[in-house]
DNA sequence: TTGAAAGCGCTAACAT
DNA sequence: ATGTTAGCGCTTTCAA
């Protein structure tokens, strides 16, 4: 690869002038453009980043830090974030993290060392800690999973009400055994929807019972179709589930099926999130619809912001129940 | 952040020095070393990775183009990279280009600019004069999708044998009527899918009839939807389909439920690639599977190694049929 | 064992 | 309108 000097030394000028010509500046001669123009058709150049990064403290490059590519529930946000980022000239990069400190490190050192100019995680196992220590002198939004009391400006949903609006969905529907799939109660969005779920049941002077709670380690299909089973093992079965997302719904759903129950028949099931596959199932899915290419392009406008100096504020978007088979059959 | 001229000054010794440490080269006697460490810490120094890349020509970073997120085909074969490029202490970076030229150049330019040391391309999609250009100087491997002519070395699996394997299960299981789902044929994948397709048909004197040959644009569930519909509308229904990704198959099993039929009683299905909704369906797809954690960790295992100059070869791994209910109610 | 200094490719302040 | 030059943070050669 030809570097700036050889194409100054071809076009017959200085390096300052190919600088120049390369970012527009208005006081070159309509001759000297063209040499130096020429010059780098010919010698095929194309500017180094890392000089020009080096110089510049920019690399126009924004990293998204995800846990797993394997959630579709990431698919939409992260299509949010693309194009409003395109649209201001900016680039992201996806960053898998598998949750996993060491991993994280190695994004949180791009930016620090100016190779991205910021972040926005979706890791809500994230090093908080490491995550607040990095936002004092770079730019960092969460999306989806936040920090109540944390300083990091994010975007997210009201979990606790959504949660709230589909387990008040089963019980209107005459649910009077309501179990919860959730996940690891580490997580703030797994505190906010139990509080969601729990605040439904009291409302209405339903029972809450432990043993129809159960929480599941991961979001995978299969941590799905395990906590279902569990739970339709108990001696006193529930007749509805609601589960903090998709892939555990789906997943419920498939057991349900697996030992000849009926859905929404014999037990109905609620999803969160509204992932593409969760209108593909059979029946399909009752689910909480988070407006996620929004998100993501709220969070990509807001990191831009913050990037540029400009004051940012954190973020609650509305969500919806979409009413599909698994409820309503 | 503080820099190497910094902590140089607070250890009381030179940068070259520091340097040295950064490195763990042995001259440095302890006594040094320890007082440059101390300093290191107080300063809470790390240092930047663009001095060091643009003095080094070397980035430990290597991109992975896929065309989109939404498939979960990728998912697995992202994990295979990811591992073992971090146990050779490179980082990954996903890079999705939604098959626009435009994106890709981007990721092609922050290789050439030395911000990535090579590249995996999963993209079918991707400019292959660009990208040909690029491997000239720069390390590419192509998973998945690759260029029967072209000079860049590839891991794929042989497509032609999947589907034929694939459709004589379909013929074997007494099905005459024999439909294909595929995607667009600039694709090599799909070519050849259509080719083993073709040759299991002609085998057993089975007619190929165009109008059982169905193009979609795109892989996702709603394609797959539209293509069954279109089938299923024909005079001579078909008794059997087979979908070249498992999303295709999972929206034709959509639609084939939709309009009353069941499956396999009316209908069987097979898709391509076994993901992991592909056992989730009802009834459970019966597909290819892919050796999708074998692929990723073989690209990257050639991909490292062409970029130390070792010799890399074309590698074509076994697929497998995994039948399920979706043909064998 | 350590230091001084050149240089990776670029931009911008200053000079002409 | 154009050129000269310092310097971004680092590594490495050469010298001591």
């Amino acid at each position: 690869m030809a570097n700036i000097q050889e194409v100054a030394k071809k076009a017959g000028v200085s390096v300052a002038t190919v600088s120049r010509v390369l970012n527009n500046h208005s006081s070159v001669s309509t001759r000297t453009r063209l040499r130096v123009e020429s010059a780098i058709k010919e010698l095929n150049y194309e500017p180094s980043m890392l000089g020009r990064n080096l110089r510049n403290s920019e690399s126009r490059l924004l990293l998204v830090l995800i846990p797993s590519i394997a959630n579709p529930f990431y698919t939409e946000i992260i299509n949010g974030i693309q194009n409003t980022a395109i649209s201001h000239q900016y680039n992201i990069l996806l960053c898998e993290t598998d949750s996993n400190p060491k991993r994280e490190n190695i994004f949180f050192n791009m930016v620090k060392n100016k190779l991205a100019d910021g972040i926005i995680s979706m890791d809500p196992a994230v090093n908080k800690q490491k995550l607040t220590e990095l936002a004092d002198n770079h730019s960092i939004i969460l999306c989806s999973e936040y920090d109540e009391e944390g300083s990091i400006p994010y975007v997210s949903i009201d979990s606790e009400l959504a949660a709230y609006h589909a387990v008040k969905h089963l019980i209107q529907l005459g649910n009077k055994k309501i179990a919860l799939i959730n996940s690891d109660e580490k997580f703030l969005y797994a505190r906010q929807r139990r509080q969601g779920y729990e605040r439904a049941l009291k409302e209405y002077s339903l029972p809450i019972r432990e043993e129809w709670i159960y929480h599941t380690t991961q979001l995978d299909f299969q941590d799905g179709v395990h906590a279902m089973r569990m739970l339709l093992r108990l001696e006193e079965k529930p007749s509805a589930v609601f589960a903090v997302s998709d892939t555990l719904a789906i997943g419920a759903l498939k057991e349900i099926k697996a030992i000849g129950l009926r859905v929404p028949h014999d037990i109905a099931v609620v999803g969160f999130d509204n992932i593409g596959f969760s209108n593909m199932t059979n029946p399909s899915l009752t689910t909480i619809s988070q407006p996620m290419y929004k998100m993501g392009s709220t969070a990509a406008t807001m990191l831009i912001h913050h990037i540029q100096n400009r004051k940012v504020e954190s973020t609650i978007l509305d969500h919806e129940l979409i009413i599909r088979e698994s409820t309503m059959g």
